[in-house]
DNA sequence: CTACCATCCTGGTTGC
DNA sequence: TGCAACCAGGATGGTA
């Protein structure tokens, strides 16, 4: 579901109700998601008041005063932050049947952590021993980080016989990307999504990581993008889905072959690893 | 290592 | 209209 730029989106829309506010309540409605939630949590976030609101790959951290413990919450591909009560929504609403966190602060703002599919979680992690923690110790770089540069992404794809599609899936090559902006970024470069990894160069790894940056910065400008479930937490529709040029869009015109490539047919679909890749096979190579 | 598959869940869409 | 099959943004663990 939600990729880098959807996480981020939702963090950026957190901040204004939660960064500084102090938690007044905390509703925990169910034992767990993808793992169980940590024991205690709604007294333990009870009375915190939150510092900053960070994120690494499609995880986020909201930090807290005075510990050193951080809330880490990844979506899975359903999950969505609600913000009500501050912009006036209504607080007496019933909780739905996937709002499986809520928190109130004092700023008057309610937060439900919904997530029909229940592939997300949220847990607690100490901050300064967060490079060591299971679910972070093995990612890649940031992709719109400093280190994200393309001889780094030709090294991190050395040798690997695996398609370039599912290499970049692949969280430990580089971190925070999904189905989606493989896709796209795939597409931009103008490679082929069954070209080996291995057989990236230089030149094509600089171009891709180029791609990579590009679309990723292009869809968090535009609040992510909204199919299905993703919304901004206050209730906005990204908008970065309208400026697809291949995801979901089997036996569309390829954006840029239509009309000057007599041979592209369009945008096609195969399955890698067992997930959709879209592509222009005249474009990709 | 690698590729492939199933699995965790629910819900929306498609096709008969 | 009803119903079943299929599909979905993720991550992981098992198997060959």
């Amino acid at each position: 579901m939600p990729e880098l730029p959807e996480v981020e989106t939702v963090r950026r829309g957190l901040i204004p109700v939660l960064q500084g506010r102090r938690i007044l309540r905390a509703e925990v409605r169910r034992k767990g998601l993808r793992i169980p939630f940590p024991e205690g949590l709604e007294d333990w976030l009870t009375g915190r008041r939150v510092s900053a609101i960070t994120r690494r790959a499609k995880y986020m951290l909201v930090g807290f005063e005075a510990t050193d413990e951080a809330l880490v919450v990844h979506l899975g591909m359903s999950g969505r932050m609600v913000v009500t009560g501050a912009g006036g929504a209504n607080l007496e609403v019933a909780p739905g049947l996937h709002d499986h966190v809520i928190l109130e602060t004092d700023g008057g703002a309610r937060i439900l952590f919904n997530d029909a599919r229940r592939f997300g979680m949220m847990t607690l992690v100490k901050r300064t021993e967060i490079d060591a923690h299971p679910l972070f110790a093995g990612l890649g770089p940031e992709p719109l980080g400093p280190a994200f540069t393309g001889p780094v992404l030709a090294d991190r794809l050395a040798g690997k016989i695996t398609p370039i599609k599912s290499a970049l899936l692949d969280q430990r090559v580089v971190a925070g990307l999904g189905n989606i902006y493989v896709c796209e970024a795939l597409y931009r470069a103008g490679i082929s999504p069954r070209r080996k990894a291995a057989n990236i160069g230089r030149r094509r790894a600089e171009r891709l990581v180029r791609a990579i940056q590009a679309v990723l910065s292009e869809a968090i400008e535009a609040g992510g993008s909204s199919l299905r479930d993703h919304r901004q937490p206050s209730g906005e529709l990204g908008y970065f889905q309208h400026n697809f040029a291949v995801y979901g869009r089997e036996g569309a015109p390829c954006p840029r072959c239509a009309g000057q490539r007599s041979g592209c047919a369009g945008i096609r679909r195969l399955v890698q690893g067992g997930r959709s890749t879209f592509y222009c096979p005249e474009l990709q190579r």
